[in-house]
DNA sequence: GGGGTCATGTAATAGGTTACATGATTCT
DNA sequence: AGAATCATGTAACCTATTACATGACCCC
């Protein structure tokens, strides 16, 4: 729906998002993206929150409000949303809600280029990431209980959610995988072996 | 397992996989990621290849090894695999195989802060996405049925079966979360209009 | 009262994307 | 023969990450 965000990395969206509760600076953005938890959903580091606040100031979805200061602490200027942020707030959301995005997850070019290692390696390596993925899924229900249990609504927790749904196919994925590479009438072994021998004779040929 | 990576543009790996097979240059590279249909599973884009080719030569896990010309085409740099180069090969892949990691897909970004947007309105989107998600599903079938048709082997498809098991997991999700919101008993909806109403006073307080 | 950590941010550097340049081949 | 596309890459620009700087506050 829209070409092309004059902003583009999501942390703007969560900038956005908390601007659109009150005004402040971006030092105390990144308190409440690390307290918040939604550290875990967008990635954020502290250079790139400046650059981003810079960006939307330079969109005019942001202004700054005031120059302030808390105690002797360093001055700093606090930024208020704009109607325009206002409105970039919602279509981006729209946008991200409606319109699934294509990605690159590492897994993915994992996949396409496994058939490099031998399979037998392969078979030890899946076991190793689904004791990981289980490690994974028990860590996110842990925050989810956690969380319910000091009252956060599960409106809140839908990422998490989310995630876990994600694991959960990964898991069973990974499973079956490794259950079809045992399994004889997969017939990947000659294919695969024929694949090691092409590289081995390339190798020799250097 | 390994620190740091020199490279860490997984377009390298890519690359690295090529090399493995045959000495290649760079444009080449290009037209394999393209035509073995490997830019579903890799960003790429013609001027990162380049970087990330110059990147691993500096690292010592490529080497330009001739410079030739085709017809009457420009010239060419040829790049070979060194033994350095093989083993960061295995080596990523053993990491990207055995161990998940976290990402940030955008939807998870969206589900974090969905409650900036009237519930009513969720609703109608995620509608949407779902029909979207059924699409993808299904072109996602149709390309492994064609490939499987002409012959490609089952084992270069798992990043598509891969995707799919998402896009199913994620089907489910949505749905659920559908289903959630239209149930009566969850009682979001005081919770969601507290937060809106919230939103509008702080507004009216620019 | 000295050693950590917190608060606030800037500057340097590396990474990635977009736009463009140039000649060859191919199409109509 | 002119237009379009392919082959090959370079350069400019923008984005993101890392490293560092400075003074407060807090703890023992």
């Amino acid at each position: 729906m829209a070409g092309k965000r004059s902003v583009s990395n999501v942390l703007g969206l969560a900038v956005l998002s908390y601007l659109s509760q009150q005004p402040m600076h971006p030092y105390a953005l990144g308190r409440m993206l690390r307290d918040h938890g939604d550290a875990r959903s967008i990635k954020f580091n502290p250079g790139s929150l400046y650059m981003v606040v810079g960006q939307l100031a330079r969109a005019g979805f942001v202004a700054e409000q005031e120059t302030g200061r808390d105690g002797q602490r360093p001055e700093h200027t606090v930024y208020a949303l704009t109607e325009d942020g206002r409105r970039e707030l919602r279509d981006w959301l729209r946008e991200l809600v409606a319109q699934p995005q294509h990605e690159y997850p590492a897994f993915v070019a994992a996949l396409a280029f496994v058939s490099a290692l031998p399979p037998g390696e392969v078979t030890e390596l899946l076991a190793r990431r689904l004791d990981l993925v289980a490690r994974q899924q028990a860590e996110i229900k842990g925050l989810i209980q956690d969380s319910l249990a000091q009252g956060v609504p599960g409106l809140f927790l839908l990422e998490e959610e989310y995630r876990l749904a994600q694991l959960d196919a990964e898991y069973g994925f990974v499973q079956r995988l490794i259950a079809r590479m045992a399994d004889p009438a997969t017939d990947w072994i000659t294919l695969w072996a024929d694949h090691h021998k092409q590289i081995d004779r390339e190798r020799g040929r250097q």
